[in-house]
DNA sequence: TCAAGTAGACAATCTGCTTGACCATATAGT
DNA sequence: ACTATATGGTCAAGCAGATTGTCTACTTGA
C-alpha cells in the first residue's frame, strides 16, 4: 500500500549499493596487486595508467583525465618515474612537451592489475551468466556520464 | 587494428562502468545538494550523516563507518558542530563518550540528499524497467561486501 | 615576425588525515 | 572494594596530496 506513494524507497538503497561494489571492486584489485608485488602503488596510480597505457600522454592530458591540476599530474609523474613505473621521453611533435610512457615495469603492473581484476570480477560474472551480466553492463553504462571515473570526495 | 589483440575476456571494461556510476552517482548528487543551498559540504560528509542519521553515533562508531582514524572523525564532527549539521550531547550510558546527533539543519540537509538520489536515479531506473532493475540491484549486491562504502584511493 | 596561448617547472600554501601522547572514565580480575 | 587494563576523547606535530600563483620555453596564428 505504502508502494503506491513514493516509490524512492527502493531508489535509495542504490546509492549504498553501487559505491559498496566500486569500493569491494578497488579495494579487491588493490589487494591483489600488492599481492603480485607491487607495494608502493595506490589505486589512484592505476586511474593514470589507464590513461598512460596505451600510447603515453602529456602532463596536461593525465591531468584531465584525472582530474587535477597540471601541477598535481606533474607530482604524480615525479613519483612514478622515482618509482620506475614512467619515463619521460621528448614529445615528437611538440619540444615544451613531455611524453609520459610506461617502463617495463610499468606494464608488468598493468598487466598485473588486469590479471586481479580478472579475478575479482570472474567469480561474480560467472554466478550471474552471460544474460544477466549483459544487462548490468547495459545499465552501468546508462548511468555512467562520459569523463571522470574518480568521484570527488 | 589494435582491436585484433585479446579482448581480455569483456570483463575489464566493467572497473570502467562501476567506477564511472558510482562518480556520476556521487557527482550528481554533490551537485543537487549545493543546489539546494547546502554549499559547505561535501559528498564525504554525506557518509557521515549516514551512519549519524538513526540514532546518532559516537566519534569511534563514526571512524569505524567512514575506515579513520577517531581523530580524524573528531575533525570531522568539530566541523560538522562549528557548520550547524551535528551538535554533541552527552552520552546516556558512558560518561567518557558524547553522542553525535543530526540538528535540523543536519536532518534538512539529509532529506536534500535523499531527493537529489532520487532525482539522479528516477530516470535511470524508469528507463531501466522493474525487472532490469531488480537485476542490477541483485547483482551489485552481490559484488558488495559488508564494510565500508569508500574505498582507499 | 610578433602576440597570444600552451606545456611544464618551481615555490608557497592549504586541507584532510596520520601517528603519538595524554587524561578521564569504564570494566574486569582478584 | 581495589587495582589493572581497556576505551572514548582531545591536544599537538607532521605528512601527503592537492591547490594557487608565477615563471620560462616553446608553439601557433594573424
Amino acid at each position: 500500500m505504502c508502494q503506491t506513494l513514493p516509490v524512492r524507497h527502493d531508489l535509495l538503497d542504490l546509492p549504498v549499493l553501487l559505491l559498496g561494489a566500486a569500493t569491494a571492486l578497488v579495494d579487491g584489485i588493490d589487494a591483489r596487486v600488492r599481492a603480485r608485488g607491487f607495494t608502493d602503488i595506490r589505486p589512484a596510480h592505476g586511474y593514470a595508467f589507464v590513461r598512460l597505457a596505451p600510447h603515453g600522454a602529456t602532463a596536461v592530458e593525465l591531468a584531465e583525465h584525472l582530474g587535477v591540476t597540471k601541477q598535481a599530474a606533474g607530482q604524480m609523474a615525479d613519483e612514478l618515474v622515482r618509482k620506475g613505473y614512467v619515463e619521460r621521453r621528448p614529445h615528437p611533435h611538440d619540444a615544451r612537451a613531455r611524453l609520459l610512457v610506461l617502463t617495463e615495469r610499468g606494464w608488468a603492473c598493468t598487466r598485473a592489475a588486469d590479471e586481479a581484476a580478472d579475478e575479482v570480477l570472474r567469480p561474480w560474472a560467472d554466478s550471474l551468466g552471460p544474460d544477466r551480466l549483459a544487462t548490468v553492463r547495459a545499465a552501468l553504462a546508462g548511468l555512467t556520464t562520459p569523463g571522470r571515473i574518480r568521484p570527488t570526495w
